[in-house]
DNA sequence: TCCCTAAGTTCCGAATAATGAAACTTGGTT
DNA sequence: AACCAAGTTTCATTATTCGGAACTTAGGGA
């Protein structure tokens, strides 16, 4: 795939063990990999060694380490938008019970940062970690939407466009037409697009300079929430996304307190 | 630090990056860095063209990449106990409405892995990706006394030992007594050991072939629970900590369906 | 039991990629 | 305008990785 040297390589071993989402054995990967034995096998060491994967000796399989979970929660404090919406999700979750979603644009993909069940306000990392498609999600339509041209073009190249549902836009016309009115409107719907019975409200989350930071959803299914009732949570979703905008605005990391003394 | 190539050194780079906490510029990260510039630089880049971190070209700062929490997820599922374990975590909250920890040992700490909030919640340090000691807590500890002994003399010598209340146990031979106390009672307690206010009871998982795999725990505060009310939920823990461990015996990753047909 | 096959592991010279001192560019400050 | 520090690029040298092939198990018939 990519080629960075040695260490985009042993990565790229790594992302094709997780590919599998179950541990595997060195046969089944050396079977679809590009490296000769030798070379995967001395990968396969390295990472695990690294605790980057770990090594079942009873089965023999590979799978994924803990030591990327570890990673992760660090990287979902220190640069996800998760941190600085949290108060924002908590408050919307309270108020209206329903399912809420905060996501980001990854690889042309949405991942889930964080979210909010309906029922318990139970805080769940499994998750956040998650992806799904841009073109057929509520976030994901709202954050392309708010793109520069040359990043659309880009990740518009990147989809599928897989049909799910009968809803589902299929096209980049068709699109780019819903995009244009997203941004019309200020907010996008996810009319069961993705998943039939599941539809939702979504505004993107944009810094004050204009920059593309994520998007904000609310969630029902057809059998509880009418469309009517998807344009009466609109301007609610679209307020707090706005809200958390400017927080990531102002959002300065502890400031680096690094002492200028040095020179005698 | 660890030294497996290049690879173990860009890992060692990221390692760095996650624990400043908050995105880093290159010069903090060269100054306390072993590598000379040019060489960290090329390493900033590589992870950075691999999606590892993320570099916002405003601050000049470089943070952990999101690519960490897509791998993360798949790893959670595919290596943890925690899928595995969901359905008896929600069982065992939803009956007593309380904090419910699922915790791994994992470089001689205890990780969490997933989580119930309280319905009363209160807020804690702990979260999934998260981690804490092992001497002073109650997963720890029950972790701790069902490791074989040359494992327990490692992870021993790991602690840090450090005296977070009065209670802290903060000497080898303390601890060594609480676990064979553990073992004998088949459950550990914190009594207010890693923070005040804060109590628990907590069971190891075990495999049925006794390979110890991570521990369950239930916490409350000082406020609402007393000691007495440990000990009533201890058969509770200890059982479903049980169902959990033979769960995951039984429990096997969708068969390898590889085709054997191959030689025509 | 013995042979056979497939899976996993180790070796080592050749090929390649990493290294890092130094030169250079950029942006801010006096 | 001149200076300084932080960040970036270059390139000959050097250390690492590469990978074909040989080796070692482990299991399964005949």
């Amino acid at each position: 795939m990519s080629g960075d040297g040695t260490v985009g390589k042993a990565l790229d071993v790594l992302s094709q063990v997780a590919a599998f989402e179950r541990p595997v054995r060195f046969g089944e990967l050396q079977a679809q990999s590009a490296f000769p034995k030798a070379t995967l096998y001395r990968f396969l060491q390295t990472l695990t060694n690294q605790g980057m994967l770990a090594y079942d000796p009873d089965r023999q399989t590979y799978a994924l380490g803990m030591r990327l979970v570890r990673l992760a929660h660090a990287a979902w404090e220190q640069s996800s938008l998760a941190p600085i919406a949290k108060p924002y999700l908590n408050e919307l979750s309270g108020e209206l019970g329903e399912t809420v979603h905060l996501a980001q644009l990854d690889a042309s993909q949405v991942l889930y940062v964080d979210k909010r069940n309906a029922r318990q306000p139970v805080e769940m990392y499994s998750q956040a970690g998650k992806v799904g498609p841009a073109y057929c999600t509520g976030v994901g339509k709202a954050m392309l939407a708010h793109l520069p041209e040359e990043a659309l073009a880009h990740a518009i190249s990147q989809q599928s466009f897989h049909g799910f549902t009968e809803q589902t836009l299929t096209t980049e016309t068709a699109l780019r037409e819903e995009l244009a009115a997203i941004r019309a409107r200020g907010y996008a719907y996810d009319r069961e697009e993705h998943e039939r019975g599941i539809v939702c409200v979504a505004a993107p989350i944009r810094s004050p300079g204009g920059r593309m930071l994520g998007a904000l959803s609310i969630t029902g299914t057809t059998l509880r929430t009418s469309y009517d009732q998807l344009d009466l949570w609109a301007p609610r979703i679209v307020a707090t996304a706005e809200k958390i905008g400017q927080a990531a605005e102002t959002w300065h990391f502890p400031e680096t307190v690094q002492q200028k003394a040095k020179a005698s």
